[in-house]
RNA sequence: GGUCCAGUAGCUCAGGGGAUAGAGCAUCUGCCUUCUAAGCAGACGGUCCUAGGUUCGAUUCCUAGCUGGAUCACCA
């Protein structure tokens, strides 16, 4: 009888068992027309007795009874009929509901040693997600660093939710920027190499890739106030604006129109586009520099991709995708011979999608790529982890395929997020607040570093293993930072509260698993098998078990509205009700061999849960700290 | 100007048609001879941007406004 009860509970869903014994309270009680009405069952609050609550206020009319006593009735009905609910109270109208010991326990024995628990079975469906995508010209940023943290994540999430799962980025590894770069180097250079300087190579090209701005700048400057640059602004200035505010705005006009550097770069990139020999070795040398860096970069931060995609390789592709769009008549022509389509009736305007030349733009070469990742992966949905400024790219884009009738074009999906500002405003490159990836990770887990000092808990370990896990931590701290924030929203990124390790943040659900690990240490090698003895249990024991209970819906939510932030947030609270656990029951000195024992299974299981849980995120969790 | 997103404690953020709106940081106060104090407990702190509307009930949903941001290239 009990193992039947508990097969079928663990089965079932809690909440929809319940759910349906509300019905049926309501059906017995109150009759059909109150047995319609929608049940409103959440989480019974803290400070109440119970573990789900039932709202009685939407039934007052039919019953025609005040709130309390329908809860009342409800209450004494489901704790006769229901064996799950165990006891009730009613406050205000608010009927909590409390779940029986003996399900909780059961549970719990049924998970703990499952190290898995929480993962969803195959679903037999393929997804991809596209995320970092950097141009070669300058290492990675902090922006990059959120759109790393929430592509891997997400790619961890949806996998744990039962899909297969590819990670792709299309690296822009050609175009105007990178020409920067090279040309910088190929005047100013002399034949320096990240070598021979000793410095980090991506961080190396981005040296000339500034430089090529400041001698450009110069120029620029100096233009100004030439006889040209004067007469330029006489004309072409309007009523009343100021020489900086033209000058400004004019900047873009004045690199193709006049600049010597601006021409040089743009013959640069001709001169590649035509294949130039001389031009192609100079590229895939510096980008080779920047491969190497951003590897580092990628490794460190614990971030990988299945497939990488050249944008060298993919920007002349899309043109078949139109032609096949003109015959279905997608797109038109107008007079000039450039290709448009109208999205009007979409509220998304005409859109452009090959130059009168008939040469790619951007979305064409987008367009090309989905098709080309289609036909390597066969994936039925792609993800895209693109900032939110190309929201508006990414609606056309999907619009397009679409309209095209591609067999992905439903799975298509931009988790946008929002960009990083810091305390004192937007990075700007211009000012120099551009927070540096590499940096970043080293002021982190220098902080880490210093908090592990003098710590006793780990002074019999080697250095390596000692460096190994301060790393961790301190890539906890900064992971974590970011991806408890809810990704669609715009975060303001704090350096100094990045680095702290206490409170809500990643070092302090590490700390509560070390804390799992550390008892069952120290417990060794115990059979738990009494712990199915320990049958009344402790508030304390209920709420963890309870929470436990909800791992696998949480990341059935994260995935399903590719949000990261929800798995951050519930392993926080996880190891939040551990840690006042911890505090409030001891463990290996309880009163009984059985409640030892059902307490070091559910210490088992929570840390399971954590690791897990943090694993998703992209944390590890070190033993010991 | 059109479109989209956001506005919750001094700061960073959760939450969400339902009970007295929650955490962390910061400030102040207790708790380590007992499983790791990177911990626990307490105090302080709110016009949930504003005004209407729907509802038994709105911080949550709708409308309008205010504020901040993004975007509206034959750029990427």
């Amino acid at each position: 009888m009990i193992l039947f009860y508990f097969c079928a509970m663990t089965v079932t869903d809690l909440k929809t068992t319940l759910e349906s014994g509300v019905k049926d309270a309501l059906m017995a009680l109150y009759g059909p027309d109150a047995a319609a009405l929608p049940v409103s069952l959440q989480t019974t609050r803290k400070e109440f007795a119970g573990n789900y609550t039932v709202v009685t206020f939407p039934y007052t009319r039919v019953a025609k009874q005040k709130p309390d006593e329908i809860a009342e009735k409800l209450g004494a009905y489901l704790k006769e009929n229901l064996e799950l609910v165990s006891d009730y109270n009613v406050i205000k109208g608010f009927c909590n509901l409390s779940v029986a010991d003996s399900f909780w326990q059961e549970f719990l024995l049924s998970i703990y040693e499952n190290t898995d628990y929480g993962r969803q079975p195959d679903n037999g469906e393929k997804v991809m997600v596209e995320y970092s995508s950097p141009n070669t010209n300058k290492p990675l940023h902090l922006g990059h660093i959120r759109n790393n943290l929430l592509g891997y994540a997400t790619a961890r999430i949806l996998d744990a939710a039962g899909y297969e799962v590819y990670k792709v980025q299309v690296i822009n590894d050609r175009g105007i920027a990178i020409c920067k770069s090279m040309l910088a180097w190929k005047k100013f250079g002399e034949g320096a190499t990240p070598a021979s300087t000793g410095t980090k190579p991506d961080h190396f090209v981005g040296k000339y890739y500034v430089l090529f701005e400041q001698k450009f700048k110069a120029e620029y400057l100096d233009w100004q106030s030439s006889s040209v640059g004067e007469a330029v602004y006489a004309e072409k200035a309007k009523e009343g604006q100021s020489p900086e505010a033209f000058f400004k705005a004019y900047k873009n006009t004045y690199f193709n129109e006049y600049s010597q550097l601006g021409q040089e770069a743009k013959q640069m990139l001709q001169n590649w586009e035509a294949g130039d020999e001389a031009t192609v070795e100079l590229w895939k040398t510096m980008n080779g520099w920047v491969y190497a860096g951003f590897g580092e970069t990628y490794d460190r931060l614990g971030v990988d991709f299945d497939k990488l995609y050249y944008e060298s390789n993919t920007y002349l592709l899309g043109k078949d995708i139109i032609e096949k769009g003109m015959a279905s008549g997608t797109f038109f022509t107008k007079e000039d011979g450039s290709t448009w389509v109208d999205l009007t009736d979409a509220k998304l305007d005409e859109k452009a999608v090959l130059r009168s030349d008939g040469t790619s733009l951007y979305i064409t070469q987008d367009l090309g790529t989905a098709q080309l990742r289609y036909q390597d992966f066969g994936v039925n949905k792609m993800v895209y982890v693109v900032a939110d400024e190309q929201n508006y790219h990414f609606q056309v884009l999907f619009e397009i395929l679409k309209r095209l009738g591609e067999p992905y074009a439903e799975g298509l999906h931009h988790l946008n997020y929002g960009m990083v500002d810091l305390p004192t405003g937007r990075m700007k490159s211009r000012e120099g607040t551009v927070v540096d990836a590499d940096d970043l990770m080293d002021e982190v887990i220098g902080e880490a570093r210093a908090a592990s000092a003098d710590r006793e808990t780990t002074s019999d370990l080697s250095a390596e293993e000692k460096e190994r896990i301060i790393d961790q931590i301190g890539l906890a701290a900064l992971k974590f930072f970011i991806l408890k924030v809810n990704p669609k929203k715009r975060m303001v990124f704090d350096p100094k509260e990045s680095v702290d390790m206490q409170g809500q943040t990643g070092p302090y659900v590490q700390n509560a698993y070390v804390r799992t690990q550390a008892v069952a240490r120290k417990a060794g090698e115990r059979d738990l098998s009494l712990a199915s003895q320990h049958t009344s249990l402790e508030s304390g024991e209920v709420d963890l078990i309870n929470q436990l209970y909800t791992f696998p819906s949480i990341i059935e939510e994260a995935a399903e509205n590719y949000d990261p932030s929800v798995v951050a947030t519930y392993c926080y609270e996880l190891a939040k009700a551990f840690h006042k656990f911890w505090h409030d029951y001891s463990i290996l000195s309880a009163e009984s061999e059985a409640t030892i024992s059902f307490r070091l299974a559910l210490c088992k299981a929570v840390g399971n849960v954590l690791r897990t849980g943090m694993n998703l995120i992209g944390i590890d969790m070190p033993d010991r700290m």
